[in-house]
DNA sequence: TGCCATGTTAATGC
DNA sequence: TGCATTAACATGGC
């Protein structure tokens, strides 16, 4: 992904491929400075696939705040919501530079531009009276007892479990992967025979996980280089995501990659053992 | 060239 | 009901 140049400088990038709650707070942070309190003048859409039914509500929004949603994002208008689903490859951009994978531009009263660019178009943007409400509960937001709990009422294994926006919102598959050798838990481990203390350690090791990244202002596993300095670093200190082959950091053995509900998976052989 | 990567949703079956 | 499986969507990268 390509946005703008190294000559133009006045523009900001709040975006990361594959967005998950690191990256998604990340972008609701820095795009909460850029447009809280700013009106909407105009809105344009580019795309019908991710474009809102009722785009005409949202000239003379003022756009009251930005929060974050599990891994979307929630623009707080004067009337509603704007609900922006980032899929894969969706980026809010303050001031970018409008290219061929432009879907939407809103013009803002200070004379600043917000894009949505989105290649891949599994993004959208809604209008919305409220919240989503059918996203399980944030895993920043739970307690280890309550995540435990919820644990040991699934059968399933963990993997599909946790990508499960349902269970809990906000990880995807880079942080389950990640989340999931933290903890020294195989993938393919079903929820429901953890031992609570195992249960709770795990919540810890998401807990933490997601502080560090977002710490590090998420993960940018593409190789684009952004004017501003603003990529993610925290791929840089991925245990298994992406390093199958590689030795495991913790007891050096090779990083393995299976297959687990259509998604690449990633975890190390000797720390993280299937018990049954 | 054709497959892979990804998040989400839907469909189907057990 | 929950869980597994498969497909669809889009497109750049390899």
């Amino acid at each position: 992904m390509t946005y703008g140049s190294k000559a133009t400088t006045c523009w900001s990038k709040f975006s990361s491929n594959l967005p998950e709650l690191p990256e998604a707070e990340t972008i609701a942070r820095s795009l909460r400075e850029a447009v809280r309190g700013r009106k909407i003048v105009s809105a344009v859409f580019l795309a019908k696939r991710v474009s809102p039914h009722d785009p005409g509500r949202l000239p003379g929004r003022t756009i009251r705040n930005v929060a974050r949603h599990g891994k979307q994002l929630l623009l707080e208008l004067d009337l509603g919501f704007l609900h922006v689903k980032l899929g894969m490859t969706g980026a809010l951009l303050v001031n970018g530079v409008r290219g061929a994978h432009t879907r939407a531009v809103f013009e803002l009263d200070d004379g600043s531009h917000l894009l949505f660019d989105d290649i891949r178009q599994f993004g959208s943007l809604r209008l919305v009276d409220a919240p989503p409400g059918s996203l399980g509960p944030d895993p920043l937001e739970m307690s280890a007892a309550e995540f435990a709990a919820r644990l040991r009422t699934r059968r399933g294994k963990l993997k599909p479990l946790l990508l499960n926006q349902g269970f809990m919102r906000g990880l995807g598959n880079i942080y389950v992967d990640e989340a999931l050798h933290r903890a020294g838990l195989h993938p393919l481990a079903i929820a429901e025979r953890l031992k609570a203390g195992r249960a709770e350690a795990l919540h810890g090791a998401i807990v933490e996980l997601l502080h560090e990244a977002i710490a590090h202002r998420g993960s940018s596993i593409s190789d684009y280089v952004d004017a501003a300095g603003e990529r993610g670093s925290f791929q840089k200190l991925h245990r298994v995501y992406g390093r199958q082959g590689e030795p495991c950091r913790q007891c050096g053995e090779a990083i393995r990659r299976i297959v687990v509900a259509q998604r690449g998976t990633h975890y190390c052989p000797v720390c993280q053992v299937a018990r049954r």
